[in-house]
DNA sequence: AGCCAGGCATCAG
DNA sequence: CTGATGCATGGC
């Protein structure tokens, strides 16, 4: 196995505050409830996921070791065998793009002092958007999460794991299931699916792993896209509404302009801008104010409405 | 027990 | 275009 270098099953690596742009707090971003906080597992305050990186399953558990305002990280990942050191680089690498590291979280706080949003910030320091490692989850995920609440969508997309996924064994003996690639969910048929209690979103979950399976959705064309191209491409999928298409452009794509409005986002927009405003207003109205801040703000938003509603005014 | 959940498709106006 | 309704099912 091991050709000349040692190459231990278990590697560590720290993330230091100097890469990381501002402030972050690991917990509140990976508990807000955003599309690809759904995947991680808690063991005493350090957080894990596994994702393919460098053609192998890695698994990756990060710890927190810094303050919020001076972040930093503490990173072990572990193989299915050995490890190369090679992949300690890139799996840094690959957790400072999907934690967002570098967005400038500053900028956004300052940009936005004297707006209402500014409200939200001393509750939720730190808190970043999250990019998805796998575009196909995200886009199951973010169809999973429709009118359902955080715990039963995040154990449905659990169970199309454990269900449909592979299983793998790291070196560590713990266990994880890998989301299904869109040609095995498309083999599913509904009396199958229907064990992980979809419900009526059984279909559209088909609908879409069949439509990807078949190259006729195909998502790295959709990234290449202008924003509106691509949202305008994904509303016209059975399945896929606004809220949906935002959150999968935003989590799944990485469009930081996506505003997805749900019930909460709506609620708390309606109370701190405009007491009669529609969701496609909302949608807008988020859209034109903040920019390629949107999805930010539009997180913001959701967790302060769903964390500090009773002392909104 | 009954209402609501990170909505959407469908149908009526 | 906007507004009302059914949807499948768990959590609280």
């Amino acid at each position: 196995m091991a050709e000349g270098c040692p190459t231990p099953g278990k590697l560590e690596f720290a993330i230091e505050s100097n890469e990381i742009r501002g402030p972050f707090n690991l917990s509140e971003t990976l508990l807000s409830g955003q599309t690809d906080g759904a995947g991680w597992f808690e063991v005493d305050g350090a957080f894990w996921d596994a994702e393919k990186i460098d053609l192998q399953f890695i698994k990756y558990i990060v710890r927190q070791i810094g303050t919020t305002d001076r972040p930093a990280l503490n990173v072990t990942i572990v193989g299915i065998n050995a490890l190369q050191s090679k992949t300690a680089i890139d799996a840094k690498a690959y957790l400072t793009r999907i934690l967002r590291l570098n967005d400038d979280l500053e900028r956004f706080y300052s940009e936005f002092k004297n707006d209402r949003l500014a409200k939200t910030f001393p509750h939720h320091i730190g808190l970043r958007l999250m990019l998805a490692s796998n575009p196909f989850e995200s886009l199951i995920s973010s169809i999973s999460s429709q009118n359902a609440s955080i715990k039963r969508w995040h154990r449905l997309v659990q169970l199309i794991k454990e269900r449909f996924g592979q299983k793998i064994t790291f070196a560590d003996g713990s266990n994880f299931y890998t989301f299904p690639e869109a040609r095995a969910l498309s083999k599913a048929t509904r009396s199958r699916l229907a064990v992980c209690r979809p419900g009526y979103r059984a279909e559209y979950i088909l609908n879409v792993a069949r439509l990807v399976a078949e190259g006729n959705l195909d998502l790295t064309a959709l990234s290449n896209m202008s924003y509106e191209d691509a949202r305008s491409t994904l509303l016209e999928v059975c399945g896929i509404g606004p809220k949906v298409a935002d959150c999968f452009l935003l989590y799944g794509l990485g469009f930081t302009r996506a505003a997805p409005v749900d019930v909460w986002v709506h609620r708390i927009a309606q109370r701190l801008y405009r007491k009669h405003m529609t969701v496609k207003q909302t949608e807008t109205f988020l859209q034109d104010r903040f920019g390629r801040w949107a999805g930010y703000a539009a997180l913001y938003l959701f967790h302060y409405a769903r964390t500090c509603s009773g002392r909104v005014r």
